[in-house]
RNA sequence: GGCCGGGUCGUCUAACGGCCAGGACAUCAGGUUUUCAGCCUGAAGAUGAGGGUUCGAUUCCCUCCCCGGCUACCA
C-alpha cells in the first residue's frame, strides 16, 4: 500500500488531515508499504514537496509545444465564459479558439512572455489541447469512451503558486511512481482524456496506467452522490473516524465512535458496486483481496443504505472474542463507578453476545446484571404487574432461597412447580419477574439471567420491586 | 446548455441471447409453547417506455424518458 498525499490546494489546506488519513487506514487494518512517514523508492510522498519536479515536467511540455504560458486574470477568465455563453458559443471552454483573444503565448510575443514572467507578473501553464482529433481510451469498467478534442478545456497544469494541477501531478507521478492502476470515482471519467493527452506528450504511452472509474455512492433518498449532509440528516456517519471541522468546531461522529467494526465497514463497502459473481457476502480482508477482481465491479451508482451496515456489523461482532467485550463491558461500568465481578461479566458478554448489534449496547443492555434497577418500565407494570403476580413473586421468592443449586435447569423446573401449585400459568408470573429483576419487559433468557445473578440478589430484588411498585 | 457515464424487487445485486428473472438487507407472517433480540421457515416484491433484430431479449440495435458526473489557477 502507498500513500499519496496530494495537496497541491494550498487554500484547501486542512491541519491534521494527513494525520487523520493515516488513522484511518490503520483502523481498518491497511498497512503503508510507502508514504510520508515511511518514506520509499520514490519520496517525497506529499505533492506539495515535489514542486520542482512538475516544474521541470511543466517546462518539458512548453519545450515541445505541448503547453503554454497564460497570463489572464479571473476577472479575465470569468468575462470571457460569461460572453460565450451569451453568445451560445459551441463550446465556453478557454481552447484553441478562445485562446487567440486571450492573453498567453499565442497572442503575445515570445519576449513580452518572456518580460511578464521576469518581471515577476503571476502566469499559469496550460495543455495545449489540439483544435480538432479526438482521445480515445479504454476504462476497465466503462469500456471504450472518445472524446472529441475541440469539447476539451486547455486546464491548467502548473497555477500562479508554482504547484500542480491534479491534472499535471497524477500523470507525473503515477508515472514516476511506477503506478500499474489507477483506480478513482467516476467523476475524474471527464478528466480522463486530458490525462491521456499527458501521457501521449510526454511520450509515456507504452507504460500508461490501466484506468478504472468507479461508480459513485449515492444518498440514501432521492438523487446525487452522498454527501456529509445527507449522513447528519439521516443520522448516520460518513467519515470512517470521528471529524472535528477547523472551522465551525462541529464535530461528526465516525463509523468507529457509532459502534461499526472496521470488517464490517470494509466487507459493506467493498459490496457497493462490487460481487463475487456467486452468493456470498461475508468477506474477510483477506478474502476480499482474494476474491476481488475489476471486471466485477457493476457501472451504475449505489445507494448507501445503513441497514445493511448494520447488518454486517451484527454479523462481525459474533467474531469479536469474549474477551474484548469483556473488556469493553468492564471499562464501561468502571467508568460509571459500578463494581463489577471478572466472572459475572464473562458470564454476562457470553449471554449478550449474539443480541448486540454495536458494542455500546453491551452496557445499557447489560447494565441491570450490576446494579439493581431503580426505575420500572410504567407500561410494563401497568401490563403486567398485579395482586395474583406479586404473590406468585413471593412464593418463588422463598423457593429460590432454599435451593441447594441455584442453576437454569433447576430454576426452570422450581418455577414451574411453583406455578403448579399456586394453579397459576408460567406465563403470568415470568413477566412481573422479570420486570422485578430488570425494570422493563425486553431482555435475555431470564432463568439465564436469575443463575447470573444468584439467588440471594433474585430475592433481594423482588423485595425491593414489591416495595417499591407495591401491589 | 454542452460533453461523458448510467437505468433489474424499497435497497445492494446475479443471470455464455434460452430453466418459474436468483441471492442478500429491509418489510410482513409463522415457529422457537417467558418477553425482546437472535435464529429457523415462509410470503410479498423488479428488468424505465416504445420500436426493432431473433424461434427466443434483462442481455444486441434505434428513439424517447429519467438519473448522475463534469463543464475552476478544487481534488
Amino acid at each position: 500500500m502507498i500513500l499519496r498525499i496530494e495537496d497541491t490546494d494550498q487554500t484547501r489546506y486542512v491541519p491534521g488531515a494527513e494525520e487523520y488519513i493515516i488513522n484511518t487506514l490503520e483502523w481498518a487494518g491497511i498497512e503503508l508499504d510507502e508514504g510520508p512517514k515511511e518514506g520509499g523508492e520514490f519520496v517525497p510522498y506529499r505533492q506539495s514537496e515535489r514542486k520542482d519536479i512538475y516544474q521541470q515536467y511543466a517546462q518539458q511540455l512548453i519545450s515541445n509545444g505541448h503547453a503554454y504560458y497564460a497570463f489572464d486574470s479571473a476577472e479575465e477568465l470569468e468575462a470571457m465564459r460569461t460572453r460565450l455563453r451569451e453568445e451560445k458559443a459551441f463550446s465556453q471552454h478557454y481552447n484553441a479558439e478562445s485562446r487567440q483573444q486571450m492573453k498567453n503565448s499565442f497572442t503575445l510575443s515570445e519576449e513580452e512572455v518572456k518580460s511578464r514572467i521576469e518581471s515577476g507578473q503571476p502566469y499559469v501553464v496550460r495543455l495545449n489541447v489540439p483544435a480538432e482529433g479526438q482521445v480515445a481510451f479504454t476504462d476497465i469498467i466503462r469500456g471504450d469512451v472518445s472524446v472529441d478534442c475541440n469539447t476539451l478545456d486547455d486546464k491548467v497544469l502548473l497555477k500562479s503558486d508554482g504547484l500542480p494541477t491534479y491534472h499535471l501531478a497524477n500523470v507525473v507521478d503515477d508515472h514516476l511512481m511506477q503506478i500499474t492502476h489507477v483506480i478513482r470515482g467516476e467523476e475524474w471519467l471527464p478528466s480522463l482524456p486530458i490525462h491521456v493527452l499527458l501521457y501521449r506528450y510526454f511520450d509515456w504511452q507504452a507504460e500508461m496506467p490501466s484506468f478504472a472509474h468507479l461508480p459513485l455512492i449515492l444518498k440514501p433518498e432521492g438523487n446525487g452522490k452522498l454527501s456529509k449532509r445527507d449522513a447528519d440528516k439521516s443520522g448516520f456517519p460518513i467519515f470512517p473516524l470521528s471529524w472535528e471541522d477547523v472551522e465551525t468546531k462541529e464535530v461528526s461522529e465516525g463509523f468507529k465512535e457509532a459502534g461499526y467494526l472496521p470488517e464490517a465497514l470494509l466487507n459493506f463497502l467493498a459490496f457497493l458496486g462490487w460481487n463475487p459473481g456467486d452468493d456470498r457476502e461475508l468477506f474477510n480482508k483477506e478474502e476480499l483481496i482474494a476474491a476481488f477482481s475489476l471486471d466485477r465491479i457493476g457501472k451504475g451508482g449505489a445507494k448507501f443504505d445503513i441497514a445493511k451496515a448494520q447488518w454486517y456489523n451484527q454479523h462481525y461482532i459474533k467474531h469479536v472474542p469474549n474477551q474484548d467485550l469483556e473488556q469493553i463491558l468492564a471499562n464501561a461500568l468502571s467508568e460509571e463507578g459500578i463494581t463489577f465481578d471478572d466472572n459475572k461479566v464473562a458470564e454476562v458478554v457470553g449471554l449478550m453476545k449474539e443480541r448486540i448489534t454495536f458494542q455500546h449496547e453491551l452496557v445499557n443492555q447489560a447494565r441491570f446484571f450490576f446494579v439493581n434497577p431503580e426505575v420500572y418500565d410504567e407500561r410494563a407494570v401497568q401490563k403486567k404487574w398485579n395482586e395474583q403476580a406479586v404473590s406468585a413473586l413471593e412464593a418463588v421468592r422463598d423457593a429460590y432461597l432454599e435451593m441447594t443449586t441455584f442453576d437454569q435447569e433447576s430454576i426452570k423446573v422450581r418455577t414451574n412447580e411453583i406455578c403448579t401449585e399456586l394453579d397459576i400459568p408460567l406465563g403470568k408470573i415470568m413477566p412481573a419477574l422479570r420486570i422485578a429483576i430488570t425494570g422493563s419487559l425486553s431482555g435475555p433468557d431470564l432463568m439465564s439471567t436469575l443463575q447470573i445473578l444468584g439467588a440471594n440478589e433474585v430475592s433481594e430484588r423482588i423485595v425491593k420491586a414489591i416495595s417499591t411498585i407495591g401491589n
